[in-house]
DNA sequence: TAGATTGTTAATCGATTAACAATC
DNA sequence: TAGATTGTTAATCGATTAACAATC
């Protein structure tokens, strides 16, 4: 309803992304709507959780009914930003990095990785998929030349910073750090850090504690 | 303080596992003594947050010095269990799959992978670094033998409940989840979601409302 | 000692949940 | 119509921040 408003909590978005997740699944199941009630008891929240958190997008439900699945997609696929194409390159072709710039599900979100780079003189030149690695040092030309938005960063944490600085300057307008390193940013770039390994952490900070 | 008093909230443990980095990196510098001042100006947060925060864990700070930083490394890593080894298995031998396989942040924090399981014919048998990639349908006696207690899903979303389900009667106790699928699971299992793909849409989520 | 920094309590802020009138 | 479900307001809950006495 508020629409455009855009003060959405973090919290919101993350479970936004949850909510399209599902929606994405009941829609190749060609059921047509779905209510906050099942959203909930799928996800693990209460229904007037997810009535408010969708009170944050511009999409209306129907009394009685529910949601109509289709619609619900698309305004949360607009919302994420997930309804175009984002030019994005992966700096680190160690593992995960090569990984990434191949990761099925990146593509299909509409995340195209047009470029892959990395420091290694033993890397440069061999090939990732489609891509060949390209010297870090090529870097700020190439991603202004190719207009590229969004950099994913996958080297060691002690040269995150660095690589994070020159996707900025280049002139990307996000980061996906999945070092544990923390980066500082100017504030017109936004920064979502992946926590792949921090998350395993927590993991086993809950095992410990539970029953 | 409060030492073994483990209500620990979420939220706190995320950032325990950026304290963690950050000492990490301090200890390394051979500096001695860290505050919570410099912490919070690193890490972009108050003082008072972080203060806070490890009061949930059990090492005190000294008036007009700070936290010794060797000291609160030690009882960080003891608080967020990355003082052992964790012995983990991943099923999925995709991209993903294979990369973490063979992540050395992994095993540099104590995550032990001894085990990598597919579904594909074509894939089991094909090494991933030192393993072989294993039939799914082996891995419960597997773990049960080879007393593994983490598991990471790295399959496509449709798949992911029922690996996890597996990895569960398999007798591990957590399970990071790397698909975009939300995983049900009995309450002495925990289960983090990695978010990678999920970032990425946060990001142009961000992207769209900055300046 | 004087001053910096902790640990902790109280105040504020924000997010979740409950409740219920509106509605299809 | 009757009943299920939304949208929204108000109440609750929890997390962050401010403040300050204790302390080294």
């Amino acid at each position: 309803m508020k629409g455009m408003n855009h003060a959405v909590p973090q919290a919101v978005v993350q479970r936004l992304t949850k909510y399209l997740a599902h929606v994405q699944t009941v829609c190749e199941q060609q059921i047509e709507w779905v209510s906050s009630g099942e959203l909930a008891a799928t996800l693990g929240l209460t229904s007037s959780t997810v009535r408010q958190d969708l009170s944050y997008i511009d999409f209306s439900g129907t009394s009685k009914r529910g949601y109509e699945t289709t619609g619900l997609r698309r305004v949360l696929r607009n919302t994420l930003g997930c309804d175009k194409t984002w030019r994005t390159v992966v700096v680190g072709a160690g593992n995960l990095g090569r990984a990434l710039a191949q990761h099925e599900d990146f593509a299909r979100r509409g995340f195209q990785i047009v470029g892959i780079f990395d420091n290694s003189e033993s890397i440069i030149g061999s090939k990732v998929g489609n891509l060949t690695v390209q010297a870090v040092r090529l870097a700020p030309k190439w991603i202004g030349v190719q207009k590229v938005e969004i950099g994913i960063i996958a080297v060691p944490s002690a040269a995150a910073q660095e690589v994070g600085d020159i996707l900025i300057a280049s002139g990307v307008r996000g980061l996906l750090n999945l070092s544990l390193a923390h980066i500082v940013v100017p504030r017109h770039v936004s920064v979502i850090d992946s926590r792949v390994v921090a998350s395993l952490m927590e993991l086993t900070h809950a095992i410990k504690f539970a029953g």
